[in-house]
DNA sequence: GTCCATTGTCTCGTATCCGAGACACAAGGG
DNA sequence: CCCTTGTGTCTCGGATACGAGACAATGGAC
């Protein structure tokens, strides 16, 4: 593609970022030198300018570096610009068009999914799910299809054995254990499904995207007429709406 | 500090990913390029390296580039990893040496706080605010401390006026407006207050932490035995929790 | 107290890279 | 259809920066 030189520092700098971000608690320098097979020097004089930038804490009394707050806030504006609503808008208008079902796109956020993209079929009522609405997650179709991609520790920090969960048209599991059951289904499935938990009369199947490292990070989902849609309507829908989020995968693992 | 050279390509790798996330949608190359001041080669082999990183995501249909789900990889990392933590530790635990109560610090996660650090006073018994365990905001002082300090505009988003609001022991508002009244007080008061929304017969009093550009990014709360704490002593504990705030905010600020 | 390993800073010369500017293509306006 | 502006790619030479390695300070083990 590109001639040019590498930017090496560029380079550089973003690995330190990523070694950070992979390790649970932060690195001393030498370590980061000798994960990343870079000069001390460099790493010492990038860890200066990722600092100033605010992009890297130093731990002074433990002699080690980690994140810092402007990756917090780059999480965030990319959580709030949603980036992948670019990568996953022309997946999901095509799925819309295919199937003359409304969809949306969600990310997980804490307990919540937030709906980033909604893609009204022709004909088709407007939804609840519209972009910048949160919705608990263990509601909904695309929350639950990104809660059963979760690793088992992270799922029980979120969804602790007496947790509250919240009650929506007096649907959904009213327990975390039987969340779990839920999860249980929508794993072996590959897509999770709901039922007038969000909007009376309408249910919704979702399917998780995942990142490089097969994390959940996003769903891709549909909503339609509960009562309309046949069981093998619906396994068509479930099909589709799993090519639509693996599609959407793929896509944010190569180039954007 | 330093006398190396200022590795420029890493300067202006982390220059355009803050640039990015200061906008609200992306960016066309030649607008990066002039905010920054940047030759236009260089902001397009630059963000050749943070699209190969996945840092940056192009939308070609649209010729812009946006954040790209590393940030979001990055954010995640931070929130997990919580340099805050390293940051907060040590001014948390001289406040419960002080105060002789049992005091915590936590981050906005959605709809959520989720605990990072736990500073248990000597004597004091465990409290359900452990490390990762993740609570709705509106419910907990730290919450409402942070709930307080956001936009209006992120606020509305995050509880519009007939979402759900969970409920806990019986207590806490019920609904957005009651929320909101909650949240005047808190930020007249520079601190906010939960009396038995979370554990039943403890009070606790939280205040926020706020990043550069002013927003809430973390908070700091003591929790007490709600009956046994009267109100003088009450104002110098809110007091002293704002003074600790105040450090964690000045200290993240300034170099880590 | 001594020794060794690690942390963090600093210098400077050679190798690398940054950016000016050319070029092709695409998009939008008249 | 033509012209202008913007997008994206590419080359290459002079200027800059990267990294080898020296040095001082600190911390831990004995």
């Amino acid at each position: 593609m590109d001639q040019m030189a590498n930017a090496s520092s560029a380079l550089h700098a973003l690995a330190i970022l990523k070694l950070l971000a992979r390790h649970a608690s932060p690195l001393p320098a030498s370590a980061i030198a000798r994960d990343l097979g870079l000069p001390r020097s460099s790493v010492y004089h990038l860890l200066a300018i990722l600092r100033a930038e605010g992009f890297v804490a130093h731990l002074a009394e433990e002699h080690r570096y980690g994140l810092g707050v402007s990756t917090f806030e780059l999480g965030s504006a990319y959580a709030r610009q949603t980036p992948l609503r670019w990568v996953a808008g022309p997946v999901l208008a095509r799925l819309v068009d295919r199937t003359t079902h409304s969809g949306h796109f969600a990310i997980l956020h804490g307990h919540d999914v937030l709906y980033v993209i909604e893609e009204r079929a022709a004909g088709r009522p407007a939804l609840v799910t519209d972009v910048d609405v949160r919705l608990p997650a263990h509601l909904t179709a695309s929350g639950r299809a990104i809660l059963a991609e979760l690793p088992a520790q992270q799922l029980r920090a979120l969804y602790p054995p007496r947790g509250p969960l919240a009650q929506r048209n007096g649907t959904g599991p009213r327990s975390a254990s039987a969340l779990r059951r839920v999860l249980v289904d929508a794993r072996r499935d590959g897509y999770a499904q709901e039922d007038g938990s969000v909007t009376v009369g309408f249910s919704s199947i979702g399917a998780a995207v995942l990142d490089h490292g097969g994390h959940p990070v996003a769903a891709v989902a549909l909503t339609f007429p509960g009562d309309v849609v046949d069981l093998p309507a619906r396994d068509r829908l479930a099909a589709a709406v799993r090519d639509a989020a693996r599609e959407v995968s793929r896509r944010i693992r190569g180039r954007g």
